[in-house]
DNA sequence: GCTAGATACTTTGACGTTCAACTATTTTGC
DNA sequence: GCAAAATAGTTGAACGTCAAAGTATCTAGC
């Protein structure tokens, strides 16, 4: 049974003793890094009994939100802010399971769109009612904290140019 | 010259809509997912030049401070919380750029060292300034919301038994 | 209407992370 | 003391992400 302290807090006592920049800019970013980590474990555990993940939930949560359950897959990785690659790899295996199909676009050959099944409705409205069911994984964070965070991260994002 | 939305706010608006549940919960999560996708793109991207990504600059600042400049890789993965493979990865990366050394524990011959070297260390003094030049990626985060990130996610952290 | 450039997606390869299984030591408990 | 359990680290497989290169299609401009 021995103490736990906080390795961040620590870290932070370390730089500042040897003059290190930027104490409570590391902090944050190590908070950041670390908040990630335990949604992403928290999410993905929960998830994973439904053959989702958190990417691959937020593709069918984005199709399902469309009036026709459709979207070209380049437009996916607009919204969701990530690479091509990765949203070719997690279509495809979406498709394997039979959550989304690939259907070729009707008037643009270049495109192709991720079109969801019912198969696919049906899993993410299941996905999201657990997800609710544990906040997302930020239980812990108060209520009125979730804002905060939300809103300070939301200045970062748009210094960082990702809305106006 | 298209206008730039908010596409979390977006998300919360759809999910209103659908009644789904935890919106704001979902914010919080997706927000800490972007911004430390944007952290470690500019972390990284600074970092590179030296030969470093944000993992291995955390092993060599940990190993400055401490006085010997030596710890157990198992140590090392518990302060910084990855996993041990991880560790063990990270360290073989280290050793090939001759930033660290493994050597045996004096007394336990189970226990790998990790030892910085004289280059490692001016290295790692190299990349803290390169850091706290860009305040490690939370520029566009007010100061005081450094702190207010910083402790919201210290609840979180506590809630997950980071610390006591 | 034809070519040059832009756009959409896929493929490949490098890297990071995790889990599970494995080897080697050390510690515990009888 | 010795067998069983715990601990430390490594390895291999699976998965996710990104960057760069490749293929196919569309659009612009002359």
């Amino acid at each position: 049974m021995k103490a736990n302290p906080d390795v961040i807090a620590q870290a932070a006592t370390n730089w500042r003793k040897h003059q290190w920049p930027a104490v409570e800019a590391m902090q944050a970013a190590t908070s950041i890094t670390r908040a990630h980590q335990l949604l992403v474990g928290r999410i993905d555990a929960v998830l994973a009994p439904l053959a989702l993940n958190f990417s691959r939930f937020e593709v069918l949560a984005l199709l399902f939100f469309t009036k026709t359950g459709q979207m070209p897959l380049g437009k996916i990785g607009d919204r969701l802010q990530v690479h091509p690659a990765s949203v070719t790899n997690t279509v495809t295996r979406l498709t394997k399971d039979g959550f989304v199909k690939r259907v070729a676009h009707p008037s643009d050959g270049r495109t192709t769109l991720a079109v969801l099944t019912v198969k696919g409705r049906h899993r993410v409205e299941k996905a999201a009612a657990v997800l609710g069911e544990i906040q997302f994984g930020v239980s812990g964070l108060k209520q009125p904290a979730a804002r905060e965070v939300t809103e300070a991260i939301a200045g970062l994002r748009q210094a960082a140019g990702d809305f106006d």
